[in-house]
This record gives structure tokens, C-alpha cells and sequence, in this order.
DNA sequence: CCATTGATCGTCT
DNA sequence: GACGATCAATGGT
């Protein structure tokens, strides 16, 4: 169970891998460039794919937010290796998030996938995530957003831009500059200040934004 | 709409 | 042993 053998292909054959050479360069420009793109993931139930509305960019050895900051480790290792595979974490105990590695081989920079629009599989996506009362609310948020793809960490390591594998990137709809914002990131106390979050303006699927929520520890 | 809080465990110190 | 790149439920405005 939770395999990824039974292929059964949404969108299609068709919709081109998206470019490793941009997801290569420098990161936050790999972010934006991320917006639109679409995520196709296939299980045995079938397949979900979401055109991402919003990311984050957690930018090599230098960022301290960055899982990477601290050194290599087993949970971070495929954040050194080159652009276009999956890093999928675990978060709060039990949520999954995630990331597609970006940046030159050897600098561990990553995007978080923060949310996105269901655009095949939508019936799935709804079993996967009954709590979502409307549409837009299947993908608004990291977590959500793996959930409803089905994603966890055993997927970590797979290769985006091989048509082959069962978890592909692709190249969507590039949005336009005057509908990209940015600003700061979700949930981050460290470097609170610099703004690697970036989203499609006024799309109902980018999440809420919430500043760092860090809980106070008792006295 | 907004703010608050419990849930829950892999990962690193 | 402490701490999250979060969510959903709850209760107030």
C-alpha cells in the first residue's frame, strides 16, 4: 500500500517536463518561475495534480531557516545534490511538506511547495482530504497540499523531470510579472524579515498568512 | 471574519 | 529533551 506502481496518467503525455536548467540557477528566481508549474502525482488510486499558486525559497547553507543550515544530515541530504528531485519532511508531528530541490549540485537550496489548485484527480484529492469544504481549500497550505497529493517521505529523493517517474513536474502556465507578489515567509522565526514567499495575486488557493506562531514556553 | 489551542513524533542537540 | 517551513476545531466579534 502507498505505492507508486499503478500508473494512470491525468494530464497526460502531452505537458512537457518542466526546465531543470531554470530550477539550477539561482533559487529565487527558480521559485518564481515555479508558479504555475504543475505537480502530477500517481498512486495506485490514481492520479492528482495541482498547479502551484504559491512557494517559498530556502536558499542554501547561508539561510537560517533552512533545514540545510546546519549541515548535511540524513533527513537533508538530497537538498545537496542537483535540482529537480522531491523533499518531502514531516512536520508537528504529523504533517508532510514539500520541497523541490533547486539551486547548483552542492548548494542545498530547496522551494517549498506552499499551495496550488487541484487541476486533475479532484475526486481523490477529496477522499484524501475530507476536511476541506470547498475546492480551493484542497491544496491552500503545505501540508494540505502533500496530503492531498498523497506525498510522504518515503517519496523523498524521486526525480521530478524524468516522464517516467511517477511523481513529475511539468511545465504549466507561466504567470505573468504583474500577477506575482512576495513577501515574507509563513511560520519562519529566523530571517522573519526577508521575503522569499512569493504567490499569484489574488488567487483563492494561496494560504492565509500567518506570521511565525512560535508558542511561548511556560515560565 | 479573527484568535487561540491541542494534537503528535521525527529529528537533531 | 525540546522544537517545529501546520491544521482543524472551537469560541468570540
Amino acid at each position: 500500500m502507498g505505492g507508486r506502481e499503478g500508473t494512470d496518467r491525468g494530464v497526460g503525455p502531452l505537458s512537457r517536463p518542466f526546465d531543470r536548467e531554470i530550477l539550477s540557477g539561482p533559487v529565487l528566481a527558480a521559485g518564481r518561475e515555479l508558479l504555475g508549474a504543475v505537480l502530477e502525482v500517481d498512486s495506485p488510486q490514481g492520479t492528482v495534480a495541482v498547479a502551484l499558486s504559491e512557494v517559498e525559497v530556502y536558499a542554501g547553507l547561508a539561510d537560517p531557516a533552512s533545514h540545510a543550515y546546519r549541515g548535511r544530515t540524513g533527513r537533508n541530504a538530497v537538498m545537496f545534490g542537483p535540482a529537480g528531485f522531491l523533499y518531502v519532511y514531516f512536520v508537528y508531528g504529523m504533517h508532510w511538506c514539500c520541497n523541490v530541490v533547486c539551486g547548483p549540485d552542492g548548494e542545498p537550496s530547496a522551494v517549498l511547495l506552499r499551495a496550488g489548485r487541484v487541476v486533475a484527480g479532484e475526486e481523490l484529492a477529496r477522499a484524501r482530504r475530507p476536511a476541506a469544504r470547498t475546492a480551493t481549500e484542497l491544496a491552500r497550505g503545505p501540508a494540505r497540499l502533500a496530503g492531498t497529493l498523497g506525498l510522504v517521505g518515503t517519496d523523498t529523493g524521486a526525480d521530478l523531470l524524468d516522464p517516467a517517474s511517477p511523481i513529475r513536474l511539468l511545465a504549466g502556465t507561466r504567470i505573468p510579472d504583474a500577477k506575482v507578489r512576495r513577501g515574507p515567509r509563513v511560520g519562519v522565526a529566523a530571517a522573519a524579515e526577508v521575503p522569499w514567499r512569493i504567490w499569484v495575486d489574488g488567487d483563492p488557493t494561496v494560504s492565509a498568512y500567518r506570521a511565525n506562531t512560535r508558542r511561548r514556553v511556560a515560565t
